[in-house]
DNA sequence: CTTGTATTCAAGAGAACTATTGAATACTTG
DNA sequence: CAAGTATTCAATAGTTCTCTTGAATACAAG
């Protein structure tokens, strides 16, 4: 009966994929593979990683199962491994939102600076686009949207947004989202709309967030 | 607009968190905090860490605001902040289990040889409990038992167990818990008392996860 | 079969983590 | 106020993590 050494041995399993949230760069890597699976050059590129570094990351997270990577041609397409991995990045979220001080000073001076008014609801956005009511615009890049977006929204990634500003009326409401509660693309559009005189809110949470909660999705991967 | 600063910096507080969960030791101190507050050295005593060391953890704990501290008199009580915690470890236990092969290893072999009756559900042992059906054993130690339990429980730590075999009816069902999913106090009660021809069954989980599911309970901190 | 591309492997420097030890602090008790 | 207790602090050695660099592998295309 060596419960002791039995107890140990689980807790240090769960260690193991603590260690693996114990990184900023891997936290954020599996940020972008929470929009769907992603090559290593790929995620080397948005992260600023080199692409050793990246692949070592991936490598890492693989070993305790959070991601799983699958070969096709030349490139290696990583993905998360079932949805209950961002249901552990949501919790960990959460606690560090709800107790560590210094998350919510920067949520606070830099995010609600830029968006006063309150989020939209998924459901509500569903209801209110399908009766043509707001527009839905994807900020993320096109590659992201192409691998699967919500219904009928448009993409306009936020590099690109200023050339298409005059398209927009500013007495139709627009509704931004990009890849979670965090992800600054949104909020960075929602500001520059707004400062040309759009009526432009964001969408509360991000796209990994709408696939979780079980709503329609359009486009996917091939 | 340093998106990029921002967001590397939000990534690294919440690394801070995982951090947190990257060590066995830590993890197994947040176990026992799961049941109720308890000082260092207690903490110290049941994980077999010295007290300096226990106090080091607790302290990085702490710091990314998972627990907190109340000094009463010469001893200072520590506490898990909020169920969001709890929420974040069955995160992680979740999915190490379901993706990590080791620990799929450990679970089966170890414990399903000892229980192979399914666990009763808390909501089911409730109503039993209530219509005299089944006895309901804690199987932690009486400071645990002391701190909360479930209502009507009665408590007879593992180690006293093999005296008072003799007070059960072999007819009576029997209902042991302790600490988590995990623990292995109640499966090694269960086999105990099975040895003896005992009716006896394991509660789905423990004690954390009977409060957080908001049912009654009975004593508690004073 | 040779070339080019995407990824992984391997080695190493520097930083961070962990447990231990012994001293320091804060508080209670007599 | 002196003695005792629970906890924290500080320093340290050994280990582990992280990133970089350059080479190795695997595969596709020509």
């Amino acid at each position: 009966m060596s419960s002791g050494n039995f107890k140990h041995e689980l807790f240090t399993q769960f260690a193991r994929v603590g260690k693996a949230l114990s990184n900023a760069n891997r936290l954020e890597l599996l940020e972008f593979l929470a929009q769907g699976e992603r090559s290593v050059e790929a995620l080397a590129k948005v992260s600023g990683l080199t692409v050793a570094n990246t692949s070592q990351h991936l490598q890492q997270l693989r070993q305790v199962g959070m991601v799983s990577a699958r070969k096709e041609g030349l490139k290696v397409y990583y993905a998360l491994n079932g949805t209950d991995v961002i249901e552990l990045l949501n919790s960990l979220r959460n606690v560090a939102e709800s107790h560590i001080a210094d998350v919510d000073r920067l949520v606070q001076t830099y995010l609600t600076t830029k968006d006063n008014l309150e989020p939209l609801q998924r459901t509500e956005l569903l209801d209110r686009a399908q009766k043509g009511l707001v527009t839905v615009l994807d900020v993320r890049p096109k590659e992201e949207y192409d691998a699967g977006h919500v219904p009928g929204a448009i993409n306009i990634p936020l590099a690109e947004l200023e050339k298409h500003l005059d398209q927009f009326d500013p007495e139709h409401e627009i509704v931004a989202y990009c890849r979670g509660p965090h992800c600054v693309l949104a909020f960075d559009a929602v500001a520059k709309l707004r400062e040309q005189g759009m009526k432009a809110r964001r969408l509360e949470d991000g796209y990994p967030e709408w696939i979780t909660s079980g709503l329609p999705t359009e486009g996917g991967n091939p």
